[in-house]
DNA sequence: CATCTCCACTTAACACCGTTAAGCATTAGA
DNA sequence: TCTAATGCTTAACGGTGTTAAGTGGAGATG
């Protein structure tokens, strides 16, 4: 009874394919300048096709968006349990910003891109809350062993998500206004990696406990 | 010879209702999901009609997205001229919020959505700079005063548009990543006032130059 | 008054998009 | 060898932004 699971493995194959596909042409294009019909072109099939192993456009673009946080995740897993939770999180902003350079059509689909309310498969369920696996999950952690070892203002322990929320949005400002708005000839943008590292300095500086020293 | 007058007046009044027309459209169902015809059909003439108007949709909307940023101007212009620089610049942060709170729709269209590159009109180019009609600006122009009056660290105000980059990069990361993620389950988003508060004080609290009181 | 010209606007059409319905081979199982 | 299922294709629908061609009415000119 190998036919089966022959025909399940070809299917799965092709899924990937299509996968695969559509994350080059998306991150050369961008997410609205990719159709289906040009995923079809380069895998060489009917656009139709596509629809045998996707629900809609709307659901590949979701499983392209879930396949980047893991990748995220597996960025931040390289830090790996850096001892020290304060330098764990500046290389958590680092990482954050380089990952958004270098990726700024999968960032813009991740970070920046609206999307309507729709509840988690099964799958993502599953990773979520792992911070192996969840990258934000992470960031919520380092903040919490930072809140644990008293290493910021006790005032902002209390909620201590919150308190990541806060540094995230800071690192996210820089990055996210850079991909939107570097066209814009009417603003005369600072180098950026120069202001990520300072946006995490300022940010460190308003949260630690004891004064940083000049 | 009231003729041509006339003509061109009425030409600017069909102008005028079209983009008025897109403007209501676009605040109540978002940049991507308004069309050529929707808009033509809320002021009863034909799609085409509104080419003798505009190049293209995108040149309605960039103008759209101008008279956006002329309205922000407008807000911040309110503050007057408070003299205290840093209570200036909190009050720039509570109504840029308060402004993206508003009207989201606006507010992810003027800044965080990539444009292609576009030489600014010259109608553009007589507004940019002017702290009445380029909030930009007057957000610059209050952080140097603030720089002017002594308020912040000096090792910071050696380039006061890079740190009004920043303190805007903050606020716009607390406001911009709800908006782009209010409806996802995987975060439990803190109240969203209550961090914009906290994001301004921590800036402030990493910039000034005096040690912030408890 | 008749005619011409111009111009704002319309209708029709093109090329593209996401998506669905129907058809058509190939292949597994009887 | 016949039947059924499966994986894909072709054709089509309704939508989009945009353009080409046509139309009708008002001002200018005889």
């Amino acid at each position: 009874m190998g036919v089966k699971e022959r025909r399940e493995r070809d299917k799965l194959a092709l899924r990937e394919k299509i996968l695969n596909a559509a994350r080059e042409l998306f991150a050369e294009k961008g997410y609205e300048a990719v159709s289906m019909r040009m995923i079809a072109d380069r895998i060489e099939y009917s656009p139709t096709a596509i629809y045998l192993h996707f629900r809609d456009k709307d659901a590949l673009f979701q499983e392209l968006c879930h396949s980047d946080f893991l990748a995220l995740a597996g960025v931040f897993r390289q830090i790996g349990r850096v001892s020290d939770p304060i330098e764990r999180l500046r290389k958590i902003g680092l990482l954050y910003a380089q990952f958004a350079r270098e990726k700024p059509n999968h960032y813009r689909l991740m970070f920046m891109t609206p999307r309507p309310p729709v509840d988690m498969t099964e799958l993502q369920q599953a990773h979520r809350g792992n911070p192996e696996e969840d990258a934000y999950a992470f960031l919520v952690q380092t903040v919490a062993d930072g809140c644990a070892e008293g290493c910021y203002r006790p005032e902002l322990c209390g909620n201590p998500e919150q308190l990541a929320q806060l540094v995230w949005s800071g690192v996210h400002g820089v990055v996210s206004l850079r991909i939107a708005k570097c066209h814009d000839q009417w603003i005369d943008w600072a180098d950026e990696q120069e202001s990520v590292e300072m946006m995490i300095d300022l940010m460190f500086r308003s949260i630690m406990r004891e004064p940083v020293p000049a």
